[in-house]
DNA sequence: ACTGAAAGTCGTTGCAT
DNA sequence: ATGCAACGACTTTCAGT
């Protein structure tokens, strides 16, 4: 859905809001070459419009007692359209998920989980993933590293 | 490295700030129980420390012209240290590689690819990826739908 | 759609507790 | 580490181009 155009203007703004996401009206319209006011209307366009999803304070989860990270990939038994949406309904819902994508390849959906240690972890699999319906595989992957980890989307 | 302990006080202004990162100060201290003063030092403190790694404007990806993401499972031929901090390095400074994980399992890495399209996915691996040294596998699973795309780690 | 200025709100600091 | 108070800076709106 990109109805909207955006000009040079809106991709600038976008650009450094990405990255400084509590940068002031005044200096922002200073560095893309706007007045505040010309630059705070598009702001709010691009707010209003769900260009700009929201914005957000990125933790550092080790920092915060969440240091270990799963790449869960799941395969469903049958791909039923009750079973998926169910699974996706109540995958939204676990706080500790951040992403889940269903995706191409062998497994029908990939996850990221973020959680305290080894111990919440198996509690994560026990008490929630195995309890949903139709689940036929389950692949985890844990994090050794992360070399990138990145919100900022490449603008053209 | 969780040095500095979070009270419940820290905790919920970051379970805010996760999901309003432009909220007023003043609007976060009548939330969380606290004179604007004190509720601005400790966001302040929070940022100093790297509890808070920065704020960031969330970008639809499908609305700036970048609709396709993949994820991509790499493995290495010989892991020396040589060529594994060769590809990190060089993976960092792509744009359209947001997220880059070393992980256990059959990959070495996982990457998440954010782009336009298929033919520019097509230069991304012929101009980028495979010209990374000590590639042995490449493996690309496309994401047909986001279920969850989340940034807010969860607080205990 | 932009600029410039006006009015109102907020961030930020210093001081006292 | 907190609250209060004051100043300066900023956001936000509106009239005019």
């Amino acid at each position: 859905m990109q109805d909207d155009q955006l000009d040079g203007h809106d991709r600038r703004i976008l650009k450094v809001l990405q990255r400084q996401g509590r940068i002031t009206n005044q200096e922002l319209a200073e560095q893309i070459g706007l007045s505040p006011a010309a630059c705070w209307r598009r702001v709010k366009a691009l707010e209003a419009s769900g260009v700009i999803k929201r914005f957000a304070a990125l933790v550092d989860p080790a920092r915060v007692g969440q240091p270990l990270c799963a790449l869960v990939m799941i395969t469903l038994r049958r791909h039923s359209l009750d079973s998926t949406t169910d699974f996706e309904e109540r995958v939204t819902r676990y706080p500790e998920v951040l992403q889940c994508y269903a995706t191409t390849g062998n497994a029908d959906f990939v996850l990221r989980v973020v959680i305290e240690d080894m111990a919440a972890y198996d509690r994560f699999l026990n008490e929630k993933l195995f309890t949903l319906p139709g689940i036929s595989q389950v692949h985890s992957n844990f994090v050794l590293r992360a070399i990138k980890d990145e919100t900022a989307i490449p603008m053209p």
